[in-house]
DNA sequence: GTCGCTGCAAAGTATTTGCATAGCC
DNA sequence: GGCTATGCAAATACTTTGCAGCGAC
């Protein structure tokens, strides 16, 4: 961690300096899934002159080079992810909670997708699934089994 | 068209005012997507009251129950359109042009998800593909052919 | 008649922009 | 040293909300 993952800023062109590395390493580490404002909260203990303005141009840079995905998932302002691979996103409208499936799904819906498109060069694919996680579709059966509403 | 789509809206428990059937009547005419803006501004000539809140206050109505969905494209505000079915799009990043692939791709790519989710009961699936499309692939590769830049 | 939808106006949230200066390459 | 990113402040774009009256059921 540190030093590699910025040189994969400086491979892609993207001129390096001290917020960006910052907010690179904000997004890199988790993994997870922020808005700009998130990503501006986790970065302003150690560098507290950040704006949010900033934060915005650096994301809107790093996903122009491809580096930075924006999610579009359901509701709420965009979010923002380094993870620009095949990455399919499953919200659970009960408990809120985003899950992924297996890594190789992304590939096999790709690879779906390509075949019904008639031409169409797929760069990017977004996958947002909405519906009811494991753990919530199993308490919502056993609420439904005791008469409890949905 | 016209009295069999606003019965839609009557089964759904949605009130029927003349502001909704319009609204709705707009939606599905085109089957299209449309900011909310771009409803409105189809809706206005015949009513010209009609208020840009209204709108948006419609579209989450029709929402809630299912008659239209949010699709999430990439960039700019959201877009709502009357088929709220498995129904993937693919976004042109040269002329951005919007097309869709054949109708049963979207049920492939549903059932591809759920074998790698674990479990996970998904509701509603939106699917947005960002490449080149036939045409402009193709003109690509012609223009690269010639020396012109990307 | 009741309850929910609409118009109107205003607020709220998310995101973008202009300009002068600082700092990366 | 040139050119771009940043800070700062303001503007814009998008969306939601409160309230009083009207209209669908």
């Amino acid at each position: 961690m540190g030093k590699e993952s910025i040189d994969a800023l400086q491979q892609r062109g993207v001129r390096v300096t001290p917020q960006r590395a910052l907010i690179w390493r904000a997004l890199t580490e988790s993994g997870e899934h922020f808005t700009a404002e998130e990503v501006w909260e986790r970065v302003r203990d150690e560098l507290p002159g950040l704006e949010l303005s900033t934060v915005y141009r650096t994301l809107e840079a790093l996903h122009e080079v491809g580096l930075v995905a924006d999610s579009r998932l359901p509701e709420g302002p965009r979010v923002f992810e380094a993870q620009p691979t095949l990455h399919p996103h499953l919200v659970c409208v009960s408990c809120g909670g985003i899950s992924h499936p297996e890594p190789e799904v992304g590939q096999r819906l790709l690879e779906t997708l390509v075949k019904g498109s008639g031409g169409f060069e797929a760069h990017e694919l977004h996958v947002v699934a909405k519906g009811l996680c494991a753990v919530c579709a199993r308490s919502g059966e056993s609420q439904a089994a005791r008469g409890v509403p949905g």
